[in-house]
DNA sequence: AAAATATGTAAAGCACGCTTGACATTAAAT
DNA sequence: ATTTAATGTCAAGCGTGCTTTACATATTTT
């Protein structure tokens, strides 16, 4: 399972999971699932959160199955 | 629909499609459909793609709907 | 305290990433 | 020339990303 860091992102920028999710053109039920890891995004929805964020895919989403740095 | 560099950095690293796929764990009927451009591929699977190529998912994925650069 | 906003759960359904298997074509090796 | 390796097509099926709807529980606002 990748983890990420949108909540911790999202409430920085004291956006609503509303907000945030017709920014990136899902549903509102697509954030809470991400965010409480229910399942991994698309990678298209994955770029578009890292747009959204001013960050990069692997800066937003943590991979955990290498060995991280 | 998300276009990528994979089949360009698999042959100039001669690497076939069967120790890609290998490499990656997934199919080769996965590796080209991907490269021939028949459906995205999985955060996960950009992830591994872009380890196993030494470089990153932005760098190898080319998402066409932002304006590039 | 009451109303409104924000976050969460649950469940059914569709679309698509990926697999499996079987076969066709082209290029390379002997 | 024949075999072997590499790339490709087609089709059926499974798992899961994402949607939709409906309701429950905070948290904030007035």
């Amino acid at each position: 399972m990748v983890k990420n860091k949108i909540q911790e992102l999202r409430k920085a920028r004291k956006v609503t999971q509303q907000e945030l999710a017709d920014a990136l053109n899902v549903t509102r039920q697509t954030i809470i699932s991400l965010e409480n890891g229910r399942y991994n995004a698309s990678l298209t929805l994955a770029h578009k959160a890292a747009q959204f964020f001013s960050t990069t895919i692997e800066e937003l989403f943590i991979f955990e199955d290498e060995e991280n740095i």
